[in-house]
DNA sequence: GGTGTTACTATACGATAGTTCAGCAAGGAA
DNA sequence: TTCCTTGCTGAACTATCGTATAGTAACACC
């Protein structure tokens, strides 16, 4: 009855990183940044340390890979067209979708905000990305302004608006029971009414 | 010419751990969850690594004492009375003050919320201290609708306010340049301005 | 001024961190 | 079938983690 180590069939380098990435943001819901080691990770994918190093050179080259994958994943989120629904009303439901708003992706998405603040590598990809997230909100509150006839100062509104959503994502982070997605919902209709129309 | 490495002067239990809290601020500030250890703080505090865990019995004990001072310190300066202020408009002007609005304290901030999420020590002590928190905002918006003979949903309000808050906080601690006083002051006002009247 | 309490130091300890690297083996190419 | 590339393993390595604890010395008290 001896357990043979079956060891783990070849996989593409593109799906090898994909299940690591996986693995990686699974053990920083479970345990923060603290949670994110050489060991915990592999032992999450099923497979040896070592194999890490050979797909992403560091952690932080790991790290770094799920935080643009996560924002990639993010961004088309807000960007997919939803039939029946005007722009910014798609992204409302995007901000607020499972997909989105889910207990552990926020979790996640506010440990990887504490590296950026401090990690350099990390921060450098987050400038890259960050832009094209406002960009997307800005445009889509321009488009409901011109639409209602109401001039705005989109940018403007956009920062707030993103503030608005990123203190969502730290309120449920910690407490999901407080803030569910209708009472993020609403929050944001009530907010976006005066400036961009009902 | 030897060095004598000279022993540091007893303290009182309370002004060592302050200053040790301190230490723990500054390790945080400069390299979140992942600076603060045993070495780095007890470097930072000028003593020796054995009083952290003899003031505070192991370091998730010290992490709660600085998470909970700072919680102390932000509702303090919330409540603390303006002179020529009304209490929102006093609300507002502390949460956009050098005390709170600073960039090290707000990467603590962010830092410690991802703990919460995690840390079940933490995130007991969170409990007790976010209800006060929330308490004395709704009384504020409350209050300011009552002057203004406006009937709103004070907790509603006050929830989204928080969010909005823990947005700036979030854009500040990772891009400060992005997130000044001014915006902040600025998006708080009109955030307020259509529930409790200019 | 002796004595007791305790703030404080310093070292030891086992656990675990991230990285390196020699070697194994899976699977396509010839 | 044989060869060769390379995905993958697993142990070794050094550094650092948090905690425990024996020993030292400063200060309050009688």
């Amino acid at each position: 009855m001896a357990e043979v180590p079956r060891r783990n069939a070849r996989l593409s380098p593109a799906d090898r990183r994909a299940l690591l990435e996986d693995a990686a943001r699974a053990c920083i819901a479970r345990g923060g940044i603290r949670g994110f080691t050489v060991d915990k990770v592999a032992a999450e994918a099923g497979v040896s340390r070592g194999l890490i190093t050979h797909h992403f050179g560091s952690m932080d080259g790991l790290l770094v890979a799920v935080y643009a994958r996560m924002y990639r994943e993010w961004i088309a989120a807000i960007e997919a067209p939803r039939p029946g629904l005007t722009r910014i009303a798609a992204l409302v439901e995007a901000l607020v979708s499972p997909e989105i708003f889910d207990h552990d992706v926020l979790k996640i998405w506010l440990t990887l905000w504490g590296e950026v603040a401090t990690n350099p590598v990390l921060r450098e990809e987050h400038r890259k990305l960050y832009g094209t997230y406002r960009a997307a909100i800005v445009a889509a509150l321009a488009e409901a302004a011109a639409a209602n006839g109401r001039p705005i100062d989109a940018e403007t509104v956009a920062a707030a608006f993103i503030c608005l959503v990123d203190g969502f994502g730290v309120q449920r982070s910690v407490e999901p029971a407080l803030m569910t997605e209708a009472d993020a919902r609403a929050a944001c209709r009530t907010f976006l009414r005066p400036h961009v129309g009902a």
